[in-house]
DNA sequence: GGCTGAGGTCGATAGCGTCCACGGACTGTG
DNA sequence: CACAGTCCGTGGACGCTATCGACCTCAGCC
């Protein structure tokens, strides 16, 4: 990881479609070079995905919600996960450190959708109970992440 | 927004380096044909942007953090939005039911990094408190949105 | 010095992106 | 019914891109 792989996870954080010609011209490379460059960088990880990000609405998704799961004492851990990963309305899943086991952001359609789906997850076993937040709007999300010097 | 329009946004989410030849493939259309039909998703908000997703660890960014904040009775909502705005550890901002009027997620480097944002936070003229909790691990993230039968 | 490996350039070729002219299915109208 | 207009697609053409293989260069090491 150089500063010229730096500029390329930049570059396609701010747009994953530009092709390696392009790429190469903003680097001063070759574009074979960036291919390899490229590649590399997806398979040690560091590019996970390139994904296209989509307006919620637009796909009748227009409620967002947060919610804080408490386990159950003795709840399996793991277990608790794969029952949430089922649950494609989750669509991330961090653990935190708190009462509050997991924290889940969910994208369901309409405020009865996660009605049910805050039913689903309270009936799911190893969950005691959970805690929601309703966003009203969501001012943005994923920011390109500001490239510290990296590792 | 018809049946092939899904498909292509569920393609491109899925994978938004393909290129318009294989999108025609998969959804059975010539490429130029895709090509107009993905412009007019881009143009028209459906598709905001295409991005790489960045193991964030790689680019020295461990730790994530969750923060609700309170605001001053009085204070001017907008304004404390634009100071959050500028700050670029946060990646995400939604605005909330509830005594939070905003969550954020923040990812930093190290602790003492999120030490520095937090007080900085509080700082903030129209702040009244905020309250952080940090994630152990992310199981995931922005996985994508399955794709309701939309508007 | 001479080997070796990493990482670059260059050149070639197949395939892709993108522009354009053209054509069929609907729709509203005389 | 015939007609023109609109929408949305196809096919062809042409320049640019992706990607492979051959070769070059430099650093480290025996």
């Amino acid at each position: 990881m150089d500063a010229i792989d730096l500029s390329l996870v930049e570059l396609l954080q701010g747009n994953a479609r530009l092709s390696y010609a392009e790429l190469a011209r903003q680097v001063g490379l070759s574009a074979p070079a960036v291919h390899e460059r490229v590649g590399k960088l997806e398979s040690s990880g560091v590019i996970r995905a390139y994904r296209a990000e989509v307006e919620p609405e637009s796909i009748g998704l227009g409620v967002t919600a947060v919610i804080g799961l408490v386990e159950d004492s003795g709840a399996d851990t793991d277990d608790v996960l794969e029952a949430v990963r089922r649950m494609p309305e989750i669509d991330s899943c961090y653990f935190m450190a708190g009462v509050e086991s997991f924290l889940l952001k969910a994208r369901v359609g309409t405020i009865a959708e996660l009605e049910q789906l805050i039913v689903r997850l309270n009936r799911t076993p190893g969950v005691a109970s959970t805690r929601t937040g309703v966003a009203l709007s969501t001012k943005w999300e994923n920011r390109p992440q500001p490239l510290g010097p990296a590792s």
